[in-house]
DNA sequence: ACAATAACATACGCTACCGTATGGTGCAGA
DNA sequence: TCTGCACCATACGGTAGCGTATGTTATTGT
């Protein structure tokens, strides 16, 4: 009824703890008896879940993009206005919620890993077709709107990669301000 | 003579076959029975250079820092002209060359080892330095040499980052010459 | 009331790896 | 030639984590 596989709260709550430890420590140390003890539970119950610790890892990049990325793609369908309104809705709205936690750490383990390379590669060209769009949108030709989005986006990944200790909200605001000004201010006012 | 402390050959074909390892596998993975295994060595050898596992871990970022920036900082010291130029020159020296073969590898490490993110922090800094004076070089005052300085680092580290497959050596050197003019088209020619 | 099953706990053997202890070997200098 | 030391091999005990087998409990349909 619900889906064709595998889906409960319980199994949830397992991939929930599993992203933590993923975030905290990297894919290698989402171990199976640490997981279980963090949850309170036992292997055996992990083992009733999960075939193995493989099945586990396999599972969550599905689960990361289901609960990380949906959330701005939604945000966006509500902004009107014109492309460049929109970017800066965008950019307002990444620098309040910053709603990608586990980004970082879903990069490090793609460095590793081609599944997840690919799983994440993914959810970079949909962001990426974002962009280009509104560039599109604001009078670029496609190849140029392409780089621009490139550029657009790669200041954002390489902001949350370089950076251990994090921005206030004022900083990322006044960034953000930048960035949009540096990247629109030869495109048409709207 | 030398240095005040360790070095020699031998310790170094240590260090620089767990480079490898990091590169190929991860922090997690450099561990020393199969790393002596790839040496053809055994773990003797091992627990003779380096006081344990973790000795060897905290002596891969200044190797790391000596075998893979300093020919990037030495490359710019040949170049004459002016700021733009030596930007170009930059470019092109990156896009052919690589010389970075084992910063994601780093970062991912660095995600989650605080030393190691102030290790990678520290050649962030360097070279955005670099980018910045340039910038100012160019007729920007310092706040927005800074920011135009990340923008251009940034695209660096994204196109690493998201990035599985590499590019051929034509679309790197295509994509720098747009990366050049938008972020420079505003400038004093020179 | 009573099977059946989902959801867990317990106990076990196995492997990979760590670090240590100790023994061997080639080579420098007296 | 002998000795000391840098360098490496071998052998050992210990731990963390994997997966399996099997026992236990709570719930649910009949």
């Amino acid at each position: 009824m619900t889906k064709k596989k595998e889906q409960s709260k319980d199994r949830d709550s397992w991939l929930a703890e599993a992203m933590e430890m993923l975030r905290e420590r990297g894919i290698d140390h989402v171990k199976v008896e640490p997981l279980a003890q963090r949850l309170g539970m036992t292997k055996g119950s992990f083992y009733w879940h999960f075939k193995d610790r493989h099945d586990l890892l396999r599972s969550l990049p599905e689960y990361w993009a289901r609960a990380q990325t949906d959330p701005v793609m939604a945000h966006v369908q509500t902004i009107d206005g014109g492309p460049i309104d929109k970017m800066r809705a965008i950019l307002e709205f990444l620098a309040r919620e910053d709603p990608d936690r586990y980004d970082n750490a879903m990069r490090a383990w793609a460095q590793f890993d081609p599944e997840v390379a690919a799983a994440v590669a993914q959810i970079d060209d949909r962001r990426m077709a974002l962009a280009r769009s509104l560039f599109e949108e604001a009078g670029l030709d496609p190849k140029a709107a392409a780089f621009r989005a490139r550029l657009w986006y790669f200041y954002d990944v390489g902001e949350h990669v370089t950076r251990d200790t994090p921005l206030s909200v004022e900083e990322r605001l006044e960034r953000a301000a930048l960035r949009l000004k540096l990247l629109t201010s030869d495109l048409a006012a709207d």
